[in-house]
DNA sequence: CCTACCGATCGGTAGG
DNA sequence: CCTACCGATCGGTAGG
């Protein structure tokens, strides 16, 4: 298991403790949460982790849901400005540019914003909070699928495999990017989307009919 | 929230309850646990789900990590038989061959035990047997990356991409079945399996330089 | 009266 | 298989 150093505090103001404040409390939460787990994790771990009794989280966070909830919305939001940009045709550019456009930036997204994607792609619908993300996240999927539509109707992309397959697996792949993506790793999110790209559009293969 | 029938009991046995045997347990467990997730299913809610008490599922079974095992075997046995079937060259199979029938095959098999299969994905380390499931999965993970590595080598597949980075976005991508995959949706395994092997080899660009 | 907490414990529920 | 429970720990809050 991973030690993991608690997200730093503020910077002291003077005298007194260390501080935390809500957004250091929810860094530090959001990783526990991926590493075993949001039910597995217990605001008494997280207490811990932080070097403050249980009770002390309450002062900054009112709820374990709250934690949740906000790492949630940073996820979508996030990734509904990359799918909103993408749809709709914005002037000039065609499904097949968008749809790479989106894909580049989804990669970045997911890089820049792993711990809390990680956690919206994990997420279950235990909880009202939990179902009200899964449908943002199926509202993303249908747009997804509307754009990979688009680009075969255009002409770009073959049209002997189903549009809705084709969208399932190429995000399939980029979204799996949470489970084994490193930031401190070889690989920037840029190599990162080109070897997606290269893959999904040109294809490994090197010689082929 | 999708309903879902328990497992059905075995063909009663004459007079009697019901009877579950363990295999009808397991199978409702495992359907629960991927639903709720693993720490959010209690036994009470698995009693529920079966018509049983809590105490009655103790009667064919042993602990709730031992339902989790057991599917973590049956998910790693079935993946570590298609990862040794495809490793060490076979009489006269080129890598790029055993890649692609790894590929077909992992599909078979994810779709075949999807339920213990997403288990197995969503494993996070959390116990002792979750860590010994984490380090088989980590065994495959370098087979199926030595495999895409024999293939950049043997010239089959482009080299201007990394195998590391390639064997993950591959496994990945089949990976994401457990995600969306529904066995009663329009397509079958020979399906996915020709849309990613299409993909990840071909491409999904019509005109390309 | 503020902030940033502490020691102790609440009502419920977990796996067994 | 059920009724009746256990040791422990859960998320959250009391007064100071």
């Amino acid at each position: 298991m991973t030690t993991t150093e608690p997200a730093e505090p503020t910077p002291r103001r003077g005298r007194g403790r260390p501080g935390y404040d809500q957004a250091a409390i929810l860094r530090t939460a959001v990783e526990l949460f991926n590493r075993k787990g949001y039910d597995a994790t217990s605001m008494g771990d997280l207490a811990k982790e932080l070097g403050l009794t249980k009770p002390a989280i309450y002062h900054h966070v009112t709820s374990k849901e709250q934690l949740l909830s906000q790492a949630l919305d940073d996820a979508l939001d996030e990734l509904t400005a990359v799918v909103t940009a993408a749809s709709g045709d914005r002037a000039g550019a065609t499904a097949y540019e968008r749809l790479r456009e989106v894909l580049r930036r989804s990669v970045e997204v997911l890089v820049a914003h792993q711990p809390s994607v990680t956690l919206l792609l994990r997420v279950r619908g235990n909880s009202g909070i939990e179902l009200a993300a899964l449908e943002r996240r199926r509202w993303l999927d249908d747009r997804l699928a509307a754009l990979v539509a688009d680009a075969v109707a255009e002409g770009s992309l073959r049209d002997d495999v189903p549009p809705t397959l084709v969208s399932r697996l190429l995000f399939g792949m980029v979204n799996s990017l949470v489970e084994w993506y490193r930031p401190d790793g070889v690989y920037d999110a840029a190599a990162v989307a080109d070897a997606i790209t290269v893959i999904a559009f040109d294809g490994l293969a090197r010689h082929h009919a």
